[in-house]
DNA sequence: ATCTATTGTTACTTTAGGGGTAACAAATGT
DNA sequence: ACATTTGTTACCCCTAAAGTAACAATAGAT
């Protein structure tokens, strides 16, 4: 007969350290309360045998009480607990981690400027890394308004302290956000809407020159999202001139 | 060539849910700032091939950086930043998962009253509860300074509002510690320095009768401590009125 | 242009841990 | 006394992770 667990809780406290038995026999103990081997046997379809070795584990680890007997009933330890104190265990790990970590980490010169993000998380962490250094002024281009609107409370908090100026490709698009946008000219527009490399389409949906010393690109080819961070002055100020000149006509060619 | 890495702090990676080889190639990619996979292999001694693999998960999960090029250069995000996402994810997990346990915990009555515990942290956990829970009157009784200690203050707490009776094996132990406390008859006090079961020393260390109605014993056999809560208002009057008894000469037989 | 060294990739093997099964001794119930 | 249930132990299988070998591609040296 199938299992009558819920396969997310289950999957949930794998992810908490507990192995599949242990965490079907825990949450099997929780819905009856009080039970002996064979009812979790028959809730769980965990084997009978591999029940109770399971009953030692989460014994040993504090997950459960036990009233010795024939049958021997257990009982389980508040959920509450049990999850505190694996979160506790964990969280103290973490910081005894970083610890170690931070002793590894010596401070050296980056010695290359050019850095791919492939991961969406990395890519986000690291422009409101960029975003929190900026002293000065933010050049921010954007094609994508629900890509910039992830960070316009960052944005509007820089405003008070830093010069941002809004570049985007159709400014009705933006319309939501509050900031004042500029448009790029009709050529670059139509250039930056015809990348196509390697058979897939590139569209560069955010680039921000911080400081006119470090830029962030972030780009989709095909549904995949990547970034390039550059941290050479020259090559940013470079760009920065690039885009004032979008903004005025003839700018780009196409060869 | 042994590997330079310390094994604790792969070990406790690895409890953070990286493999042995994540973890590993994190650290050298951290201890080296920005490196190649031949750096990485030499520090860490992880098979060049698997060294590929591993750079590839990692940059997915967002913990490295990634200079394309031959050979192509790897970074480390900040350590601070990947724990702290670990540490993140691994929250909001557990509070799903405590939000689903809690969804099985149906509030049934508890039909047997007798219950071992067999870890220390069970252990400890359920006399705090214990103490929390109690309202009225508390028989403390301890062979063991050391151990009532660890719950010195959570009972100078409880005495604005409780009757706290101390009962020990000897005063002078126990001098260090801010209650009033009773000593056992000589009697009792032989007896209980006397129990053997199968061959191992029993000790209670600690004896708790909560309100009357519910108590829990901590004794230690040979080398391993287990706790017995009874929570039967019958038995624990009868036990009351032995610990009542015991500071009274000639109550205890030995046949 | 050729040769060597290095880099990056792929396929295969080995190992260990977790899950499943079968058998049997001990305990309990009829 | 017998049947059933409980608890234990030994063994097997599968999968994920780690290790290894071979080879194609690239870069550097001559």
């Amino acid at each position: 007969m199938f299992s009558q667990l819920n396969p997310q809780l289950i999957s949930n406290l794998e992810r908490l350290g507990l192995t599949e038995n242990e965490a079907k026999v825990y949450v099997g103990v929780v819905s009856l309360r009080e039970a002996t081997a064979r009812e979790v046997h028959e809730l769980t379809n965990v084997p009978r045998a591999k029940i109770y070795e399971v009953f030692k584990v989460l014994s040993k680890k504090g997950y459960l009480e036990v009233r010795q007997g024939s049958p021997t009933y257990f009982r389980a330890v508040d959920p509450k607990q049990v999850i505190g104190k694996i979160k506790d265990e964990f969280i103290n790990c973490a910081i005894e981690t970083l610890d170690q970590l931070n002793e590894l980490s010596y401070e050296l010169p980056k010695t290359s400027p050019v850095w791919c993000i492939q991961s969406e998380w990395g890519i986000k962490n690291r422009i409101f890394e960029i975003l929190s250094e900026a002293k000065e002024e933010l050049i921010i281009f954007s094609s994508n308004p629900e890509y910039l609107q992830e960070f316009e409370a960052a944005l509007q908090k820089l405003q008070k302290t830093c010069r941002l100026i809004f570049i985007v490709d159709e400014i009705e698009k933006f319309k939501s956000l509050p900031f004042e946008f500029r448009e790029v000219t009709q050529e670059f527009k139509d250039f930056i809407h015809d990348i196509v490399i390697d058979g897939a389409q590139y569209k560069e949906e955010l680039f921000i020159i911080a400081d006119g010393k470090e830029s962030i690109g972030v780009h989709s080819a095909g549904h995949k999202r990547e970034a390039v961070v550059i941290r050479m002055p020259f090559v940013c100020y470079l760009q920065k001139m690039i885009y004032n000149k979008v903004l005025e006509p003839g700018f780009v060619k196409k060869d």
